[in-house]
DNA sequence: CATATTATACTCAGATTGAGCAAAAGGGGT
DNA sequence: ACCCCTTTTGCTCAATCTGAGTATAATATG
């Protein structure tokens, strides 16, 4: 049997210090979101990445900087039997090859591709926690779990659920670990507390809770690709320098803090932040200002590419806050 | 055109505080070494690790433990044209699905999968820094790169030859990094130094460098994939407790440390290391001893398997010595 | 019973982290 | 001009962690 190839992308970017991915808008007859999606040609590419990065400049018109693998997503389990996917025929694909991509500008999308930015936190409201632990955590979401947990067909089973909820989502005297993303999503695909569980069954979704809770669904398993990446971007902008492919040329510093922050869902301690960039000497000022910061105007700093060469180049630091 | 979808599994054991991979013997007319590999088969498994385990078990008659997905290699320059891939014809693949397994004993193999194990650092001499940088490293590779490097076409593409490689080898007062195996490798390949850089280009290796300083090659990218395998447990090590699935149930703490300083090629400073080890809380000790130790008999430990839920569950910390 | 060998315990200075306070430099209104 | 609000930037301090070294304990060996 054969198989097809397809690219998914994960294109992230921030505007106004919220992080923003690239949607393609409700076509097909469900009307849902998706990701850039596109068939992998072997014989006009020779790498997955080049076939990408010519995909997305074809259809979006603007060109990939920051590129990197994801996952291979194989599991037929996944599939969305009503999806129609562009270029692919659902009978033979099976695989699609997730990439993430990381742009420092938001640019507007034009030509045939229908594509729009969305604030990530659309798909995941429940990953927000820069004002604490948002509501739909603290109270839906933690209900709904514990229902699950209650359901479960033994005892044993029952504490289990209850751990593996408790744990991903923070409840319970439990730390909220934000790169979990994966883990949060799947664990309600399973839980059955996302649409995406029942109409990947066949099913009509039974639940009275709303996208201000579970989030807005998307095609396919793309929510899962989106997690995935997301959970990529929150645990390396610790260990590497990759924020940076988010930001313009020159930023103030409060601004690269606001596009961490956004990234992670949290709020990060601003003088302790600021020590651990001087520290590893990722940043250096220009002379130049910026005067519109409603307060005392800001320097305008330059990410010093050169350290990703030097030694260990580290990651940034994010002292939390509170 | 369609393609064909390969398994690769990099498969780890720790033997006496030497790591080493699962390795198919010298089949075929060039006699390499390859990793085992298979195609998968999306009729009979709903996903890659399903069929991972099936195939590696069917074949070898061990179960794989730990498994986590690697890289997905699509890269036609790298394809070996005289490779006969069991299984798989030449002419349509093109995707290899890369797995990294640990396991925590180097069961010996049967059936007629003909595989052995294989110390890690046959392939990769010049990763083993244990006893200080090896001499591989400190004069033959450093001389072949600096000729590299001198071999520019341009000035400017001289020097930055010439970076890429102090940086990635740890040379001119650079550190070394031990998690950028695949960097090395790659550069490696790049600048020819290695026969399959020669072999895929269908000619002969000229140099005189033998196997004790450019390692023993495998067919096809396996060597790349390898490499791949070993940069990611390497990093994992220091951020998730994934040793652990190297160990047996119970161990020393030395025995520990050996299988830590075996896989990053590395020594560790013991107290700082044991240190660390407590204050995580990632081992108890069991009353029992080990007394064929040499010296005084060593407590044997067991992974507390629970941290692994508890908290952010960190990797072990690898204090460097010296 | 001394010696070699390995395991385990303890110490200490320097660096890093988490948290907060204080001053500086703008804009806007009165 | 002056006060108030806002944001940037500079500085301090205690608690903790890290890197490195020293000392002692428990075996086996000759």
């Amino acid at each position: 049997m054969s198989l097809q190839v397809g690219l998914s992308a994960v294109i992230v970017a921030v505007v106004d210090g919220e992080p923003h991915v690239l949607a393609t808008r409700s076509t097909g007859p469900l009307g849902l979101d998706g990701l850039p999606f596109g068939a992998f040609d072997p014989e006009g590419h020779r790498t997955f990445e080049i076939g990408l990065r010519d995909w997305v400049q074809a259809q979006t018109g603007f060109e990939l900087g920051y590129v990197e693998q994801l996952y291979t997503f194989g599991d037929r389990g996944r599939e969305l039997p009503t999806a129609r996917l562009d270029n692919v025929s659902d009978q033979s694909r099976i695989i699609s090859v997730g990439y993430l991509g990381l742009t420092p500008e938001a640019t507007e999308i034009g030509g045939k591709f229908d594509a729009v930015w969305r604030d990530w936190y659309r798909y995941f409201p429940w990953e927000d926690h820069r004002d604490g632990k948002p509501d739909c955590v603290a109270s839906d979401l933690a209900k709904a779990l514990k229902d699950w947990s209650d359901n479960a067909p033994s005892n044993n089973e029952s504490i289990d659920r209850w751990t593996r909820a408790s744990l991903a989502f923070g409840l319970d005297e439990h730390p909220w670990i934000e790169e979990r993303v994966l883990e949060r999503y799947e664990l309600l695909y399973e839980a059955q507390i996302v649409p995406e569980s029942w109409r990947d069954r066949g099913k009509d979704y039974p639940f009275g809770l709303g996208e201000r809770v579970t989030g807005v669904q998307m095609r396919s398993d793309h929510r899962r690709i989106l997690a995935t990446g997301m959970s990529r971007i929150r645990g390396k902008i610790k260990y590497r320098p990759v924020v940076f492919e988010l930001m313009a040329t020159t930023f103030t510093l409060s601004a690269l803090q606001e596009a961490v922050e956004g990234i992670l869902g949290l709020q990060l301690h601003k003088q302790n932040f600021r020590r651990a960039l001087e520290k590893a000497r990722f940043v250096e000022g220009t002379g130049q200002m910026e005067p519109a910061t409603g307060g005392r105007p800001a320097e305008l700093f330059r990410f010093r590419r050169e350290i990703l060469a030097e030694k260990a180049a580290l990651g940034v630091q994010t002292p939390r806050r509170k």
